[in-house]
DNA sequence: GGGGGCTATGGGGGG
DNA sequence: CATAGCCCCC
């Protein structure tokens, strides 16, 4: 190993410094919250190539193309330009590079498209349709997800049906086709040339799997040193593919994860603790680095941050801890409204810029649904201070967007049956559904794409003439993208196609912008044209369409360019991990929203809401306030929350009292307990009228319960069961309660106890 | 057979 | 509150 000269080793702690310096062999980094989790990939990348490993040599997969970004930067910065040539990026992003090159091992062409959801609900409720299901029943989400999450743990249609679980399931939740489905949206998929999201892993396997003596050599060979950013949030199919790339007789085991249990928070697409555990039986010669130390956080927080944690049963036993000083109590404001929040919250990113001398750059609102973002907005704007959003729809999700890029889809693939659907008759050319359901059937029986229908069969329509004109139209389109670049082929394709001539027809303000989306869509394919990106297995000049679609397809909002940078950041709490910000507002925190209502019923999920509120609350540096409203709007109209449950695991030593305003009567009356049993931990900021300790208290399983028994509640007190109706809604007295004895509770929510 | 307007329904997080 | 499906008219 070469001598390094200079050192950014000295910029690390001893910990850090370690794990930095074990090159070889299986390495498992558990990194807090500001723990120099990054600092230590990126100077470990830096090292291996300082020692001289080629740069093409490491995979460094992360979650998010904006980590991959700055971690490529940051090793520039320290070995200079070999960095864009690792293969850092997303596993999505990288598979699909790899893809693109190996699709004809799979039978799929090297153009595939890629799907995104959109597509696959449109395409599922297509096939729901098709089979004449009732779409009530066979709800189009709960179906995806089922797909998805098969595909994550390597289930095929065929295993599926063989898999009792599986089936039983689907039977109980009274959707038994749900395998057929299944099946149906795979051989589209392949009809279409389409990968979904989760293609992009499968197919990947799949290749590497399938093709063991070529294929997987190569990059086995290739990837000597792979890490894994954001490990606690890999799923079963992530790992397995890990594994195929790094585990064969001659390997060093060169792998190298880092992560932390109790950030993980993505549990619902399919990510998986165990595979830390899994990763530990795997390589069982691997070290292990433990990093503590939170260099990002004053003292209260990350105070708060640990009682918050510690009312998670499972969890890798760690204590981050920080040196710095003990800065400011975390602030609380409570307001009647989810305006009033807004309002409340823009107040103080005012006085928190005067007093602190705080840039809008450092300052950030979270929330756990995107939904919630109006308020912010409108009052952030009020007071004319600059905000971004992130998260929601990304520009490429944007109707006028999405249809120019169905064009270029249908363009560079012509399988692709959903950009077909979308554009055959946008604008408007005469080919209605009718027309269009007749020949996606035809399709279907023939096992053949829609395009292939339209050019090469028979098929009866009233509607052939506009058909052929169509056709006609994108074999232009396929032509000219032969002879033109990818942004002369586009502006011809946006003009030809009729589209920005509909466009501008519509003069409003609305209109206007997506005149000027389309205009901003353009740009970004000239530029794309015109400046050479770097990377890892990609012609530099590689300025195809489908080259550009596929640099788009796997974009966020949060990735792409914004004017100016000093702006107030607002964005969903899953989004912001990885982030820091001097000033945090997590916001919403009452039961129902944070944590959210979906979670309610399952231990488990509230378990994975109270990382996500860790997450949260640890992206503050300085400043952090948490904001809860009496009533919101939701669903469209208004409803009354409890304060989150979340709030209570924070003792008031870490509380500013002064802000703490939740403890004076509110006008509703007094604060309801939050939900459900607590273990016992700090104690709850205010005590519910009858207090039954919880520490005694054990549920009774809901349909246990029965009319005349008496019970306990934990909020109530005693009580007797008067009755109990069909919908499990038992009308019970609590003697305790003055004015309102009788109460109609519902049994699958409420958490009794039978005491006889 | 196609287009426009109205009603009903569902509503989390993201690559 | 947004979108999908349905109904009615052309």
């Amino acid at each position: 190993m070469q001598e390094v000269g200079y050192s950014y080793l000295d910029e690390l702690n001893e910990i850090q410094r370690n794990a930095v310096t074990a090159l070889e062999g299986p390495v498992m980094v558990i990194a807090g919250p500001g723990s120099g989790k990054t600092r230590v990939l990126t100077y470990r990348i830096a090292h291996l190539i300082k020692s001289g490993v080629a740069p093409w040599q490491i995979l460094a997969l992360t979650f998010t193309n904006k980590a991959a970004r700055e971690m490529k930067e940051r090793i520039e910065k320290v070995v200079g330009s070999g960095a864009n040539k690792v293969w850092a990026g997303t596993f999505h992003s990288l598979f699909a590079r790899i893809l693109r090159v190996e699709a004809h091992h799979l039978g799929y062409p090297n153009d595939f498209t890629i799907y995104d959801t959109d597509d696959s609900k449109s395409l599922i409720g297509t096939i729901i349709k098709s089979m004449s299901l009732d779409k009530k029943v066979y709800n189009i989400n709960a179906i995806r997800s089922r797909i998805s999450s098969s595909k994550s743990n390597l289930i095929t249609p065929k295993n599926y049906v063989t898999n009792e679980d599986l089936m039983s399931y689907d039977r109980m939740n009274r959707r038994p086709m749900t395998h057929v489905i299944y099946e149906k949206y795979v051989k589209a998929c392949e009809r279409a040339g389409a990968m979904d999201f989760d293609d992009l892993l499968l197919q990947m396997f799949r290749l590497l799997y399938q093709n063991p003596n070529d294929v997987r050599k190569k990059y086995q060979y290739q990837f000597q040193y792979i890490m894994v950013d954001e490990f606690q949030d890999t799923n079963y199919l992530q790992y397995e593919i890990i594994k195929l790339l790094a585990i064969y007789p001659e390997s060093n085991h060169n792998v190298c994860i880092v992560g932390d249990d109790a950030q993980s928070i993505y549990s619902f697409r399919g990510a998986t603790i165990e595979n830390i555990l899994q990763f530990e039986s795997d390589f069982p010669e691997l070290q292990t680095f433990k990093l503590e130390q939170n260099y990002r956080s004053t003292n209260h927080i990350v105070a708060a941050a640990n009682e918050v944690i510690s009312y998670n049963k499972r969890q890798i036993q760690k204590k981050i801890w920080s040196d710095r000083t003990e800065g400011q109590k975390i602030k609380i404001i409570k307001t009647m409204t989810d305006n009033e929040e807004g309002r409340r919250v823009a107040d103080s990113i005012i006085e928190q810029k005067n007093r602190y001398n705080l840039a809008n750059h450092e300052i950030a609102i979270l929330y756990r649904t995107n939904a919630q973002s109006r308020v912010f907005e409108e009052h952030l704007r009020r007071y004319n201070i600059p905000y971004r959003i992130y998260g929601g729809l990304s520009f490429y999700q944007r109707k006028e967007i999405k249809d120019v890029i169905c064009y270029i889809r249908l363009t560079v693939n012509d399988r692709d049956d959903e950009a077909l659907k979308r554009i055959i008759n946008y604008p408007r050319r005469g080919i209605g559904n009718t027309t269009l359901e007749k020949i996606a059937t035809l399709a279907t029986d023939n096992d053949v794409a829609m395009w292939h229908v339209l050019t090469q069969m028979e098929y009866n329509a009233r509607a052939k003439k506009t058909i052929g004109e169509f056709t006609k139209m994108i074999q232009g389109f396929k032509a000219k993208a032969q002879s033109l670049d990818a942004y002369e082929t586009a502006l011809h394709i946006v003009k030809r196609s009729g589209i920005i001539d509909l466009l501008k027809a519509d003069t409003s303000p609305e209109g206007q912008a997506r005149v000027d989306n389309v205009n901003a869509l353009l740009d970004s394919i000239k530029e794309f044209v015109d400046n050479d990106v770097i990377e890892p297995g990609v012609e530099d000049d590689d300025k195809s369409l489908a080259r550009f679609l596929q640099s788009i397809s796997l974009m966020t909002d949060a990735d792409q360019e914004q004017e100016g940078n000093d702006y107030v950041t607002l964005m969903s709490t899953h989004s912001a991990k990885g982030l820091e910000f001097r000033s945090v507002f997590v916001v919403g925190l009452e039961e129902n929203l944070f944590p959210s209502y979906m979670s309610l019923s399952s231990p488990d999920q509230i378990d994975e809401e109270r990382r996500l509120f860790y997450v949260a609350i640890t992206r503050a540096e300085e400043y952090l306030t948490l904001s809860h409203a009496n009533s919101r709007y939701q669903f469209g109209n208004m409803r009354f929350n409890d304060p989150s449950r979340f709030l209570d695991e924070i003792s008031e030593e870490n509380i500013d009292a002064i802000s703490s305003i939740r403890k004076k009567a509110s006008p509703f009356g007094e604060p309801k307990a939050a939900g459900g049993i607590r273990r016992l931990g700090p104690k709850p900021v205010h005590q519910p009228k009858i207090m039954v300790s919880a520490a005694d208290f054990k549920a009774s399983p809901a349909e246990e319960i029965k009319e005349g028994m008496d019970v306990l509640h934990l909020k109530f007190g005693n009580g007797k069961v008067i009755k109990v109706d069909e919908r499990m809604v038992a009308t019970i007295r609590f003697d305790q309660i003055v004015d309102t004895p009788e109460k109609r509770i519902m049994l699958k929510y409420a958490k009794l106890q039978i005491l006889s």
